[in-house]
DNA sequence: TCCTAGACTTAACGCTGTTAAGTTTCGGAG
DNA sequence: CTCCGAAACTTAACAGCGTTAAGTCTAGGA
């Protein structure tokens, strides 16, 4: 009977050996060094293998980042836990910060190349839902800051305030990452840097201190 | 005697043939559609009678690149007249972004994907003179801002807040570039968003208004 | 008239992702 | 036990890429 089940834990075993060589030489090198006749040569493979197991060089990478990424999810988890939505904000943010720090060429292909429109049925990440969906976590967030009044009035689009932090923070990603080596801009200390953005996004969103409602500049 | 000078004339010729081909290729279809046979193509001439004219396909793009962003640095001396440096740094971000939306792919190739570090001499564009150098401009009106105390005291490092509202602009501008047709988020107009990136960033690194300097929360 | 320098082409190399066709292996049915 | 069919895998090839070595052709200068 277990025949089949058998055949396909050792199809299983394939795919693993085949995703891990894949991975190492993404993290290594990037997208472009990952090239099927590597990954065959490093599984002892033909390179024709792997279309066995994937439709393409983009569904081995994707299966990769797919997996890569909800630790970043698992992390976001634990810092739902954290009640005040401002602190919340800036937790996830350095979060996301030190994760793409981290795993630079998951980053890079995921947020910093251009995609055909992305199926959502073929991902393992489920949209929309706050545990998985890193996006869906910061909507969340401003959405709670706006309703408990702790933003300017005017920002009172949660989806926009998700934008701009994400932005702020995507923005000194990816500089540092594509930039880091450029001998006219001095980069200041990591740690030191992304508080910075961090804390200008957050101050810059609130809602003055003790500045009453009527008394704002327009300018 | 102008024989010499014809033949370098004609030299020219050709080179302006490559780099026009080559940059309607780009603009329409970003980097990886520039080829060197589809360049030749268009042209009518062989793919190695390109490098006759450029050492490879990197050296054909970088030229189109820095002479394209010769445009952006004229729009900056233009907004170089802005006597306030706050009002300055707002004009600037939104030229910045809107050069960045209309040049899509030179700005990816440019701010959005890594190079070896990149040889000055080799390049059009003089780096640390602000007429030609975007970020010599910011950092510019970061330290005027700085001395004529506009900004909150911390930030007292004009290359942090130089950092922190280019990353600001880059990340909106380069998630929207990325993630422009991605279901899951909602982007607001343009216009809207932009401004409130720009407005978010200023008032983050503003010293706060009318409130004194002993009165800010540590939180 | 001959020579040389430069512009250009042809043919090729080694690399890429991908596919059509052929081989090998093996559980299950007759 | 034999045969079949399906699945796993390989070999060989295609079309494309950037790049280069070698050869051709042209025209100005001696």
């Amino acid at each position: 009977m277990g025949m089949k089940e058998r055949r396909v834990r050792e199809k299983e075993v394939v795919r693993t050996k085949i995703l891990d060589a894949a991975r190492a030489l993404f993290v290594a090198e990037g997208y472009e060094a990952v090239t099927m006749r590597k990954i065959a040569a490093a599984i002892e493979y033909s390179p024709t293998a792997i279309y066995l197991h994937f439709r393409d060089k983009e569904a081995v990478i994707n299966a990769i980042c797919d997996t890569d990424f909800l630790k970043l999810a698992a992390r976001f988890r634990k810092i739902a836990e954290v009640a005040d939505p401002i602190a919340r904000l800036k937790a996830a943010g350095f979060a996301y910060a030190d994760f793409a720090m981290r795993h630079p060429n998951h980053y890079r292909l995921m947020f910093m190349t251009p995609h055909p429109p992305h199926s959502p049925d073929e991902s393992v990440i489920e949209v929309g839902n706050r545990d998985q969906d890193a996006y869906a976590f910061v909507l969340w967030t401003a959405a709670e800051a706006i309703e408990l009044g702790l933003l300017r009035p005017e920002l009172d689009d949660a989806e926009l305030v998700a934008q701009i932090v994400w932005a702020a923070i995507h923005g000194w990603v990816s500089l540092r990452m594509t930039k880091c080596n450029e001998p006219w801009v001095a980069w200041r200390p990591q740690k030191r840097s992304i508080e910075a953005v961090i804390d200008v996004s957050i101050r810059g969103i609130l809602r003055g201190p003790a500045v009453s409602a009527g008394r704002k500049l327009k300018a």
